[in-house]
DNA sequence: CAAGAATCCTGTCAGC
DNA sequence: TGCTGACAGGATTCTT
């Protein structure tokens, strides 16, 4: 589920519900997930003001007001494969299977983290150092910045021997894109995933710059519009799954080939990840 | 140094 | 109806 758009879609959600209110109470149900949980996590969190959101890559930040006269702190988040926040009105208070983390909010929320694999991670950091966290210093450009460009990518991509498949999932190359995108993107700009880095020629570059843009734009905008729907407890987010033009799509036939009939959607194996692509149309 | 494999963990689904 | 193996939207760490 969250890749970048899926990430901004839940991050959406928690500012809708959150932001502004008061943490009323926190619970730590599981502390060791893909990292241990910091040890204040519930005294930190316990009373502290939301102040607002922000997304690097495909961790969300959340805010907190001081309560010291310090500097703010911030809560660093990461779902992992299988992570989602479920929303809900306090009351409606079934037990939920793999919720390590629940909070309830000062007008009557419950917001959990639900996390059945546990390769997800929450960490503090001081609102003023975020960028500095060792978890996002190595990033490369965010996709949707207009500093994300063929240049940017291109220079990225000269001298690198590996496939370009492997090299757009690097988030040192550029940070947000999962297997997804980076294979609906790859589809849709007409570069064959086992193409090599190095030899992504200009051109190419810009155009998969401008699709990777697009791929993403209209996945956040398909998320946005199940917006209210994401606190249904399936956690069902948005509906571009139903988009999907190769990703999930092994042996049907893509819809750009021309001429005679499309050969069928293959999948390999790249660095142990599942590559969807037209094998006749990805060159 | 760079590229690929192994790894963390649980759930689901296809095949027998 | 079990059972088994493959596989899953990630990213670090370990090997070559």
């Amino acid at each position: 589920m969250p890749e970048l758009p899926e990430v901004e879609t839940v991050m959406r959600g928690l500012q809708a519900r959150l932001e502004g209110r008061v943490i009323r109470r926190a619970v730590v149900r599981r502390p060791d997930l893909r990292w241990p949980l910091p040890l204040d996590l519930e005294a930190r969190l316990t009373g502290a003001q939301v102040l607002g959101f922000r997304r690097r890559a495909k961790y969300i930040l959340m805010r907190l007001a001081s309560l010291s006269g310090e500097g703010g702190t911030s809560v660093l988040l990461h779902l992992g494969m299988s992570g989602r926040m479920l929303i809900r009105q306090r009351g409606s208070n079934a037990a939920v299977l793999h919720e390590h983390i629940e909070l309830e909010t000062d007008d009557g929320w419950l917001v959990g983290f639900v996390d059945p694999r546990r390769f997800g991670s929450i960490d503090l950091v001081p609102t003023a150092m975020e960028d500095a966290h060792r978890l996002l210093a190595g990033l490369g450009p965010e996709p949707l910045d207009d500093a994300f460009d063929a240049g940017v990518l291109c220079r990225s991509l000269a001298g690198r021997r590996t496939p370009i498949k492997a090299a757009l999932l690097d988030q040192r190359v550029v940070a947000g894109l999962g297997n997804i995108y980076v294979c609906e993107a790859m589809f849709r700009s007409a570069i064959a995933p086992g193409r090599l880095a190095a030899d992504v020629t200009e051109a190419q570059a810009a155009r998969l710059v401008s699709e990777i843009k697009a791929t993403l734009l209209e996945a956040i905008a398909a998320g946005g519009s199940s917006l209210r729907d994401y606190v249904q407890p399936d956690g069902e987010l948005g509906y571009f799954q139903h988009a999907w033009r190769v990703y999930g799509r092994e042996g049907e036939r893509c819809d750009q080939c021309p001429g005679p009939p499309c050969p069928g959607v293959a999948r390999v194996v790249q660095s142990g990840r599942s590559t969807f692509y037209c094998p006749r149309l990805q060159a």
